[in-house]
DNA sequence: TAAATTAATCGTATATTTGCGATATACAAT
DNA sequence: ATTGTATATCGCAAATATACGATTAATTTA
């Protein structure tokens, strides 16, 4: 890439595409979906309900964090992730 | 990747995936933006405003058109494009 | 017919994403 | 203190996405 994306498009095009981004593996929409019809949220759980490794699932969420998405709080040993409502 | 998506994920969420994959990249959000405030929308039109070569414009285009987000149709020698507003 | 125009496709280089096992970290329980 | 549990991160391999120039194909114009 001669040019930087950041040189090319809009800031607001930029974000739109992130968000996007976030959105377009069906793991994601999956561990979404979960967290929309959960109140609890411990990770394990997404883990459970997604067939991937724990690793993987884990690193989804870091993605769908980064995006804004959803929350992620530490309780103990555990993490609990939830829907980012005020999106 | 030991198992196929196919066999993991639910087909609706598959297709939304790849609905947000349509949107993941700014360059497709700026064409986007193209075509819904323009009504001519010929392919070079698209190319002058997007600073990408032409043929990546041109493979854009056709990932928006494989998604159902855009419809072409080819006009002599030029190409029209134009958002589906079916979708 | 020859030259120019328009746009799709091909081939290829590079970058990014995805997935996993292994490991690290941090707390809980014994 | 040791062991177990939960989760994040690392390092790597494979797959996919991105970008471009060159080429092709199909028209239009001279």
């Amino acid at each position: 890439m001669a040019l930087n994306k950041s040189d090319i498009f809009t800031l607001k095009d930029q974000q739109l595409a992130l968000l996007a981004k976030a959105l377009s593996h069906p793991a994601r929409i999956a561990i979404l979906k979960v967290l929309a019809t959960k109140n609890e949220c411990v990770c394990g759980d997404i883990v459970l309900e997604i067939p991937l490794a724990q690793s993987t699932v884990s690193q989804h969420l870091k993605e769908l964090k980064t995006a804004g998405l959803i929350t992620g709080s530490i309780d103990g040993v555990k993490s609990c992730y939830c829907i980012n409502r005020a999106m």
